[in-house]
DNA sequence: ATCGTATATCGCAAATATACGATATACTAG
DNA sequence: CTAGTATATCGTATATTTGCGATATACGAT
C-alpha cells in the first residue's frame, strides 16, 4: 500500500472533501442508478458539489482512482465512482499505525 | 487544521518515511545537541538517512514546517527539527473522524 | 440514422513541486 | 581575524498539478 501516494491524493482541499462527503453521504447523487447505500456519485454530482468544470473533476477523479480510493463501474450512461472501503479502512489503520506516538514521553 | 495541506506534505516519500522514522526512532542523530527522548533530528542526519542533498533536505523540512508537523529549535550550529506530537495526534484523531467509514454497510 | 446526455481525454496555460549546485549566513574553534 | 561546519536560501531546470474549453466516445431515446 503505497501510503505517500494515497496522502498526495487526499493531499488537496477538493479531493479531501470530497472524500470526506462521499463517506459521510453529505453528497448526494441524482443518477437513479446509484442506492443509497452505496457511497457512490455520478461524475455529475461531484460538478454540482464543487462548482468546477467536469473535465477538472473527472481529472480529480481519476487521481483517487489511480490511488485506490475509488472504485469505477459504469452504470448505463453514468460512471458511477464508489468509495473504496476496504482501501479507505485499511489506508487508515496503516497511518495510524505508522504515524501514532506511542503514548507518555 | 488544514487537513488537505497535511496530507499533502505526507504525500511524498520522503517525507512520510521520514516522518515515521522520526516517531519509530529509526533515524538517528549525530548531533549530540538531541536527546534520545526528543524525536528530533538535525538536517544532516535527515541527509544522511536519505541521501539526497542538503539543499533539497532543507527545503522538505521547509514543507512539514509549514504544515506543522515539525517545529524547528537552533541549538549552537544545528537546525533540530522536533516532531510537533501534538498536531500530529490532531491530524490523526482528525482523518479518522473525517474518513473512517461507519461499521456495517 | 440522429440527437441529447454523461463522461473521458486532449491541448493548453499557469502554478507548484522536486531536485541540484552555488552562495549567504551564522556560529564555533583556533 | 580566519577557517570550518551546519544550514537556509537563491537560481535554475524539469516535471507534475491544477484548471479550463474543446473534442471524442459511448450509449439511450426517438
Amino acid at each position: 500500500m503505497d501510503m505517500a501516494a494515497i496522502c498526495c491524493a487526499l493531499g488537496n482541499k477538493t479531493r479531501y472533501q470530497f472524500i470526506m462527503a462521499l463517506k459521510n453521504e453529505t453528497i448526494s447523487t441524482c443518477c437513479d442508478r446509484i442506492l443509497v447505500t452505496e457511497y457512490a456519485v455520478s461524475v455529475g454530482d461531484v460538478v454540482k458539489m464543487t462548482g468546477l468544470a467536469q473535465s477538472t473533476v473527472s481529472q480529480h477523479l481519476a487521481v483517487l482512482l489511480k490511488a485506490g480510493l475509488l472504485r469505477r463501474e459504469k452504470r448505463e450512461l453514468w460512471s458511477c465512482y464508489f468509495l473504496n472501503i476496504q482501501v479507505l479502512t485499511e489506508f487508515l489503520n496503516q497511518i495510524n499505525s505508522d504515524l501514532q506516538p506511542k503514548t507518555t514521553k
